[in-house]
DNA sequence: TTTTTCGTACAGTTTATTCTGTATAAAGTT
DNA sequence: AACTTTATACAGAATAAACTGTACGAAAAA
């Protein structure tokens, strides 16, 4: 290793950016792929992604939806180019916090249906051991709805 | 399958809190073993969850380390008793909230420092591409700062 | 229409994570 | 002190996740 470049700092940006991003919930090659595009700054072909980053296509093509899926980059179009364009989304704080929230409102959500199924269910054991059973319950749908509220108002900020 | 028993209920209680711990970063394990700690209401023994869950002595021992570390259940003390007792703490959301927000601003602190090095690094790049490569650090860190805020923020609501 | 290029489904491989059993250390009991 | 019992370190097995290569359909180019 010579000196650092500035090649060699951008690459130390991404790694780090990466491990960031791998806190949101996505995975390390998802997260990698992101940085680079971001940093690029200029829509890339998969073929572009795969050299880049030393993996398959099949690996791109499937990363890139996802993160086209949650809103974290966009196809974009050039006219001459036949290849699907890529591009990373500005507003990274914005994109990433919304995807993030909404991953969770509507994890909690789907939660909070299946226990509020339950507790219809359980309604009908009018016994001693039904009623604890209820209670319990009843903290654990309190416990969602406090989860919910929190991330809702994480939106807004 | 006869009807739905008591037993049964707590059950799928258990099933469904588990899934919304596992949104925390638990594993599925830690996730199964602390509900069920949680709906059993009182101090249990390795030996009490592994037969519980199913699952061996030493993976209760990990698992139930991790859940200490992050301060989700205790060890308590009961004279005659010699094995160790472990109990879920109960103010489920404070706990929560708080091992979660703690865990991403650890993160995204050891990140900014990180990211801070390298732009100390940078400054001794007086070209054109350094300038590009400084703007778009700026950007990065600026992003860890938000987050940061972001959930700082969501530590007192 | 034929040929080429591109993107993705799918099966299989590689890599990483989770879990278990054995061995050992630490603490308790006789 | 010798003997039990309990908890955990560690290495290896089982399971899950990530990644690749081949194959095929769709669309563009010839």
């Amino acid at each position: 290793m010579l000196e650092s470049t500035s090649e060699n700092i951008t690459n130390k940006i991404l790694i780090e950016f990466a491990k960031t991003i791998e806190m949101f919930g996505l995975t390390p090659l998802e997260s990698r792929l992101f940085a680079y595009m971001y940093l690029a700054e200029k829509p890339m072909t998969l073929d572009d992604m795969g050299e880049a980053l030393g993996k398959s296509k099949t690996s791109m093509s499937t990363s890139i939806r996802n993160l086209s899926d949650s809103n974290l980059v966009t196809r974009v179009w050039k006219k001459g180019v036949r290849k699907d364009l890529y591009e990373a989304n500005s507003y990274l704080f914005k994109n990433f916090m919304s995807f993030y929230v909404n991953r969770w409102l509507d994890a909690v959500n789907h939660q909070k249906d299946s226990l509020e199924v339950i507790r219809e269910k359980l309604e009908h054991h009018d016994t001693e051991e039904g009623h604890e059973t209820n209670e319990k319950l009843l903290k654990v749908i309190n416990f969602h709805k406090q989860v919910e509220s929190s991330f809702r108002n994480m939106r807004q900020s």
